[in-house]
DNA sequence: TGCATTTTATTTGTCGACAAGAAATCGACG
DNA sequence: CGTCGATTTCTTGTCGACAAATAAAATGCA
């Protein structure tokens, strides 16, 4: 294998340059890696990728049509910004599909939904055991989403992920700051969220997933305005 | 200038051709011009629009990010299909945010907010007038966005005008079938829902919404179901 | 004739290059 | 010394062409 290592990486099947580059660029982005204003530059993606622009602008088209980078015409194009001003507005909506979704998981879950429920949860817990926040963020947003999917509505689960994405950036700052604390309170609500799904219990689930859902507004609420006030002091 | 007019439209702005060519594809398809499982020939339109295969594709990579058009690898790419299987799961997320969007506009509508309501439902009212089922689709919507709008949510608004357009097909075989009875009774469902919105009576604005919601939603599956004996019938 | 295999043909995905547009740099003039 | 304008540079948008992948057609064989 002397001979092939003049390129470690050549070998790459004819569609997946897309889907490489735009889940690589989804996920720093999500991830604040690449943070909200950072300049996307194609040509830099281009040789980084050892590809031509063209796939990168595939990858590019496909980020701006779901709101993660903004392009300018003939400028440059940049990571998207938090929209902090209309957050409240955000938690509106997530606390919304919160109970939606929990409320028809509980009505129309099936047998193999919860093991797939239970799997994500256990995994959340593994993560919060682990004290590994993206870790955490990742599987609290498949057990929600999971918990979706049992409520067999893809309208909703679409809707709701797309959500879920959105504030991914939110999140991540949320569980950044608070890496030290142990969310462990949340593994609690997910069993007993899970535990009235189980049981079809729907409205304990709508009132669960709503308290839930606004104790983590609230918990954000509370880190941002005291972030404002720190930027305040500046 | 005899030298010029060999090519007749030859002069486009540099970034307009590819929404030129998203927005006609895009009306195409919703306005069922294109049908489901129509194969989209980027060759063709190429030269359609006399210009290059590369602002064709990213146009049509913005039509597949919105689930419009359905592109299989290194194959063709069609229309996408109307899942009429799931379709009771898009009116349950369709009345929902109905109910959410009437009942946020009878919260927090602004004065000018309601010009603008009532000039969308004189439009649609102009439209039943005059039985023209395209601009009776436009109009409705547009009216229920320009409520979503008052409402001051913007995510809510956003989940909202994705569902519309997503309907937008069902709704133009609704209306296509329906064009000689006159909707009268949404114009007037309509006005009631003004008026409360107006009175921010927020619970009647959610109990209205509700209503005209599941009226139209009832409507169509009765098509549907009917439309369902035809079929079998063949 | 029927089936498997090769060949052709068509369509997509990728590439390198060029042109247009806007910011940045430089220079001239008041 | 500052301001306005031209030029340069850098990035994006577009183009034509080529390569890969798949379906369709053609060929060979039993």
């Amino acid at each position: 294998m002397t001979t092939a290592d003049t390129k470690s990486i050549p070998e790459r099947k004819r569609g997946s340059g897309v889907r490489m580059v735009y889940d690589l660029l989804r996920d720093e982005i999500l991830d604040l890696v690449l943070p909200p204003g950072s300049p996307i530059d194609e040509v830099q993606l281009a040789e980084r990728f050892k590809m031509s622009r063209t796939p990168i602008r595939e990858a590019l088209v496909r980020l701006a049509g779901e709101g993660l980078i903004d392009t300018l015409p003939n400028r440059s194009t940049m990571v998207s910004n938090i929209d902090f001003l209309n957050m409240h507005t955000y938690f509106d909506a997530l606390v919304l599909m919160y109970r939606v979704t929990t409320r028809l998981a509980a009505e129309h879950h099936r047998a193999e939904d919860l093991k797939v429920i239970h799997a994500r949860q256990a995994e959340f817990a593994a993560a919060v055991q682990a004290q590994d926040a993206l870790a955490m963020i990742a599987t609290n947003a498949a057990l929600h989403s999971a918990i979706a999917e049992a409520g067999r509505n893809p309208y909703f689960t679409g809707l709701f992920n797309r959500l879920l994405d959105e504030g991914r950036r939110i999140l991540r700052l949320y569980y950044q700051s608070y890496n030290d604390r142990l969310p462990q309170r949340f593994v609690d609500e997910h069993e007993d969220m899970i535990a009235v799904i189980a049981a079809r219990d729907v409205d304990a689930a709508d009132r669960l997933a709503k308290a839930h859902a606004e104790q983590i507004v609230h918990q954000i609420q509370k880190l941002f305005t005291r972030n404002e006030r720190l930027d305040m002091a500046l």
